[in-house]
DNA sequence: GGCCACCTTTCCGCATTGCGGAAACCGTCT
DNA sequence: AGACGGTTTCCGCAATGCGGAAAGGTGGCC
């Protein structure tokens, strides 16, 4: 492009098809089937890209054409793909998997495992209620972990230095979804006290409005808060029951997760990795 | 590339650098965790190639980095894109799991849900058995349909002329992974047979040495096959087991997932389908 | 039944993009 | 310290992928 008068400005992190082709893929994840065109609209493509990105996908399995109308939609290649992250999560989601069912069964509402990527929490796992209005959090989803029970649940018990790492003062005020939601590290850190002292996590609409969380952690075998196992649902409702006595219901839970992850049980042993 | 005397050859299908950076997934995903020189010499790249195409996934969250040793495994964006899968298996899921389980606890043996992709099938849900000698799928996994007691199910159950379309003559003998694999239509017809007959699929080292399989098709509310349900195990252990038992067991929870997709169980509903 | 409109797919010349050799950088082990 | 194994950055060259346009399909409307 001989660009008239502009900069060049040549940014030189990312490669251009990879990216547009992961945009082609985010885009019929999040919507199901599409046409070239459909995708095309959707990504800023013009269409004999969309159509050259998706047939090389298509090559190689991760969409997969409906040979009726032509249109794409995401292809099963890509669970084998999740397949070979699920071994780095599967200790975990084995001894959880149990634990969720009877939690969502003596709750009727939707349980989650999460664990901690960098700042974000990912629902590895997950129960669903059965109440007409539940929660629902899609497998694999993330969320920022300071305005989730489960995130603020794992950061409890990361190292002070850790915390000041992923929330420096400088980016303060942080991310904020609700008005509900901590947005300093001060902030933060007081509700780590509260959460220590109580044993669990609590979320009055600090992620999403309307919609409310009591979440405790899971710790391995080496101590490390690796996940965190929740409790979901409209604040109305979660507000009704006895945050204490489901709070109490998930920490005995995660103790049986964390022993079977090999972890002790020692009464200090959440504390000391706490402060 | 001058390219001394051969042919320039210019295949026009395939994005190069998206290729690429899928073999680098692959790689990273049957791998685990690897350094940037290893990706290269595993998939063939040079090591700046490499370097770039993981920087480019790492940016998109596809890869992360360990802070420690600047090795690269798969990131958690993956699970988000088969989120976007799931919500196409979900009902199916979420209807087998129950049994799946029971099964698995009826039998201590591994239990799979299996969906047909083409001529693959794909296991989309597993609940792993208890002996210490177990069946091992890697969920997300994939293989040819005609070689599986899940494939050979749900195979049974589609129209003739999806059949021959599948397995034309011209490409006798079908691909062979062990010298018991059913390499001709007619001999898979034949088995399509004894599968209506006994209401239940058997694969006795079909697809691998050792391992054995008995599965059932499940219905959805339009009546197709649209999946299969299944336990495999060593050969001698489901030798042991009386396999019409097995059988038996898995057509009674078969049909309690098609009922829960809203399948109406007529008794020749499995046979009009099959013909 | 035939035309039209919209869709997917293919084609091809141009220059932008990504390629890869080589050099810089960084940490560890001897 | 020095050398080695690794990751990361740089940069000129041309192969690669870009996108406008035309071709090929399919279904719906008159």
């Amino acid at each position: 492009m001989p660009a008239s008068g502009a900069v060049p400005e040549r940014r030189r992190d990312g490669v251009q098809s990879l990216d547009r082709a992961l945009d082609v893929l985010e885009t019929l994840a999040a919507s199901g089937e599409l046409g070239v065109s459909e995708v095309a609209a959707r990504t800023g493509l013009v269409v004999s890209t969309a159509h050259r990105l998706l047939a090389g996908l298509a090559n190689r399995g991760y969409v997969g054409q409906n040979p009726a109308n032509g249109r794409y939609a995401l292809g099963f290649k890509v669970l084998e793909l999740a397949g070979g992250l699920e071994v780095r999560t599967s200790p975990l989601r084995a001894a959880a998997r149990p634990h969720l069912e009877r939690v969502q069964q003596a709750t009727s509402e939707t349980t989650n495992l999460a664990i901690l990527d960098g700042d974000q929490v990912v629902y590895v796992d997950q129960v669903e209620g059965s109440h007409s209005v539940r929660m629902f959090t899609r497998l694999g989803s993330s969320a920022l972990a300071h305005t989730t029970g489960s995130g603020k649940a794992i950061l409890t018990h990361r190292p002070p230095e850790v915390i000041e790492k992923l929330y420096p003062r400088t980016r303060e005020p942080f991310e904020r979804p609700t008005p509900r939601t901590l947005t300093t590290l001060e902030a933060l850190r007081d509700d780590f006290v509260r959460i220590r002292r109580r044993g669990y996590a609590l979320d009055r609409e600090e992620h999403e409005e309307g919609v409310s969380c009591v979440a405790t952690p899971v710790f391995d075998r080496s101590g490390l808060a690796c996940g965190a196992i929740s409790i979901s649902g409209p604040t109305a409702r979660i507000d009704q029951a006895d945050t204490a006595a489901l709070g109490e219901l998930l920490r005995r839970h995660a103790a049986e997760v964390s022993a079977a992850l090999g972890h002790r049980e020692t009464p200090e042993s959440a504390r000391s990795h706490a402060v």
